[in-house]
DNA sequence: AGGATAGTAAACCATATGGTTGATAATCGA
DNA sequence: TCGATTATCAACCATATGGTTTACTATCCT
């Protein structure tokens, strides 16, 4: 199913701290105890959310010496993007009925 | 935080019987019933997706009679999809570079 | 009034999740 | 070679999740 990709992406998008991960990987490459650093919270434990992330295909992983060198992969972000986008004919017409609503208002 | 609301959401849209129930709802509110008939699950367990869905602040419930009719409320899910937008210059750089290595490969 | 329908609530169960610690493996640096 | 660094693995724990059933309330219909 195309769904148990989309289950994957947003349940690994649905913590904060992969998503922090997520963001700390958009300035470039960072190795698991890089992305680890900020959260307090043992080593095991952060790399068990970096699994979570590969295992949705949200990232990629290369060993680099003894470091795991990852980086965000787009495309699974883009799927649940474009999921999303389905919705925008809801929250536009949403916004044109409030815009007229408060139009409304001042006549 | 603003981030429990992201959590919220993104855990609400991790499930399939979820997001087929808000794409029932593209078609214009409906009770719980309704929402509930198309899965083989009891009411009472699909009445406990929709309560997911609401607290997570993705639909409305108004009680009309003994039914409970639900409809979208496109605001969270806008939040969602604006957050995933911060991700649009990975996925486009990305496609870029694929272009221009097609490209490159056909030279 | 009394039965069918719509929904919630509570108790329960199995499994998943987020975290820990401790052990182990691989690599780097002196 | 030896110690420190990087990371994984396995076992374990508490809590959350997805589902059930049973019981109950509220509303509708005749």
């Amino acid at each position: 199913m195309v769904d148990n990709r989309l289950d994957a992406t947003f349940t690994a998008l649905a913590d904060p701290t992969r998503r922090g991960m997520l963001a700390a990987l958009a300035e470039g490459e960072k190795a698991v105890s890089e992305l680890a650093a900020p959260y307090r919270m043992s080593l095991a434990g952060a790399a068990k959310h970096v699994g979570v992330l590969a295992r949705a295909g949200l990232i990629e992983r290369r060993k680099v010496g003894r470091r795991q060198l990852c980086r965000i992969r787009a495309d699974r972000l883009k799927d649940a993007s474009e999921w999303l986008a389905q919705w925008e004919r809801f929250w536009t017409t949403r916004l044109d009925a409030l815009e007229s609503a408060l139009k409304e208002d001042r006549t």
